[in-house]
DNA sequence: TACATTTGACCCCT
DNA sequence: AGGGGTCAAATGTA
């Protein structure tokens, strides 16, 4: 389900975007459990927690970027300065695929967007939707992303990201990763309302195009994504059987082979107990 | 009250 | 001239 290519960069995205959804999909099945199937539950929180210690794994294998400083803001309204500097950004282009047409919860990345326009494209089916990152103003981040419905398939989603996240983020999301799932609130409470409980599986298509440089690498993130609008909304059907499949390859993001093989295990060993054992339920 | 979203308008590029 | 990307005022929400 998933196809890392590129360089490290696109890994570290694809990873951190991948774990991040399993953790959200893990407590929203908690959540959506019956309280009385107590021995559900707990596989969920077990889940969950499994997810968690993957993440961190993960991260002690793709420590955060450096930063430059952010730029000074001297922003303007100088269009043309900004269509050139949008020419010259990095540029990773994926695709997401979703388990209905009202579930949108695979497309959260785990950063904090804020949408600032949505236009109808020619010949396009489904209007595209504009998102900057929500530090723009504070921190000078010029990251921004497009996000559209693919014409033919209305599961998928083409999602743009334009330029590097400059903003501190990626230090909020390390100290978020270390401290428990239940103090991470609003965030993580947010992360469950977002992810659907799987249907017949839930797939995320990610294809990663690398086209210039990489987006950081961050687990966690502080605000919605901005998509809920109708066209973008969070609801989704819920359904007890959930079913995950990966095809994680550490190998291909340029990991340590050391924890690429303790990570492999971790992951597929979780995958595989849980997948058997939510059958059994 | 602060922050996010909506949406019409503006501007640059092709 | 039209399309795409962005801005910013109005509006909604927590």
């Amino acid at each position: 389900m998933v196809e890392l290519c590129g360089g490290e960069g696109e890994g570290q995205i694809m990873l951190a975007t991948e774990l991040a959804q399993l953790r959200a999909m893990a407590r929203e099945l908690e959540a959506k459990m019956d309280p009385d199937r107590v021995a559900a539950r707990e596989l969920c929180r077990a889940l969950a927690s499994s997810v968690d210690r993957s993440i961190r794994l993960a991260a002690s294998c793709f420590p955060p970027p450096e930063h430059p400083p952010p730029a000074a803001g001297n922003a303007g309204r100088d269009a043309a300065f900004k269509k050139r500097q949008v020419m010259g950004m990095a540029k990773v282009r994926r695709q997401v695929r979703v388990t209905s047409v009202q579930d949108t919860a695979s497309l959260d990345d785990g950063l904090s967007w804020r949408k600032y326009g949505q236009k109808d494209i020619l010949g396009a089916k489904y209007p595209r939707a504009y998102f900057r990152c929500t530090h723009r103003h504070t921190q000078g981040c010029n990251a921004t992303k497009q996000v559209q419905r693919a014409d033919g398939d209305p599961l998928l989603f083409d999602v743009v990201y334009l330029g590097d996240h400059t903003c501190g983020q990626a230090a909020v999301a390390a100290v978020a990763q270390r401290a428990p799932p239940e103090h991470a609130g609003q965030e993580q409470q947010r992360q469950s309302s977002l992810l659907a409980a799987g249907t017949e599986g839930i797939h995320q298509q990610v294809v990663a195009e690398p086209m210039e440089a990489a987006a950081p690498f961050l687990f966690t993130s502080t605000a919605a994504g901005g998509v809920d609008d109708g066209y973008f909304s969070f609801i989704s059907p819920a359904n007890s059987d959930c079913q995950f499949s990966s095809d994680f390859s550490a190998g291909s993001v340029g990991v340590d082979m050391d924890h690429e093989a303790r990570f492999e295990d971790l992951f597929s060993n979780t995958l595989e107990f849980f997948q058997s054992e939510i059958h059994n339920l």
